[in-house]
DNA sequence: CGGCATCCACATGGATACTG
DNA sequence: CAGTATCCATGTGGATGCCG
């Protein structure tokens, strides 16, 4: 690390009673949060359904839970597409496809760091 | 964002049964860890008190707790410098500051869409 | 299809007090 | 200084089943 890096990085968190890097967590921190948001980067808007099978392993309780949550943080729009075949459409916000990189990068720490987990 | 960032991304979570993003959400969810790992990286190694201070607002337990599963996880290591003034020193591992490049994503995001929380 | 209602289980965090 | 010991509150997630 630089210490340009460090530099910059110091800002954050520094004594204030709210900090960025905290409440980020807070979001992305909920089980299912940042791979609900990766498969709506990555597969674009789709119904309750399709996510669930695509997230895998989530049950509709939770899943359904998560997306209210994601709601209420900005990141996820809910559209009701059709009455008659009930059908609501998931997607992400301008707020939630900033993610983006945060998403990314995680992704490719856990790659790099986690495929041989020594979780234990 | 790009087709070409989608496709990278694609890549993750495909169905299996591991999932780095969940992952990393497992380790960077828990309250204070990303705090404390960048506390870690601007400060350098410190002690105890130095990080409970730094931190503000956590308890010893739980900084004692999140201490230990952060060394579970092979991010921080623990070294005690001397005994008669019982002293101990927190610094990152390779792998710990390997986090870096998520540790600012976070921080840049919170920073720059949390900052007038919609939390609510 | 797209959920909600229940109920339960467990992990995490917090307050307070005490110790080598 | 650097924790540990309790005890408790709560959030989050999981299983199952029913509904419009």
């Amino acid at each position: 690390m630089s210490e340009r890096t460090a530099d910059r990085l110091e800002v954050w968190c520094a004594g204030e009673d709210w900090c960025p890097i905290t409440s980020t967590a807070t979001i992305l921190g909920r089980k299912w949060h940042p791979v609900i948001i990766h498969r709506l980067l990555t597969q674009g808007p789709q119904g309750f359904n399709a996510l669930k099978d695509a997230v895998d392993g989530i049950s509709s309780k939770v899943l359904s839970d998560s997306l209210e949550d994601l709601e209420e943080h900005g990141l996820v729009e809910r559209e009701i597409v059709s009455e008659k075949p009930f059908r609501v459409e998931y997607s992400l916000t301008e707020r939630g496809r900033s993610l983006e990189p945060v998403i990314t990068a995680m992704a490719e720490w856990g790659q790099e760091y986690l495929t041989a987990p020594a979780d234990a």
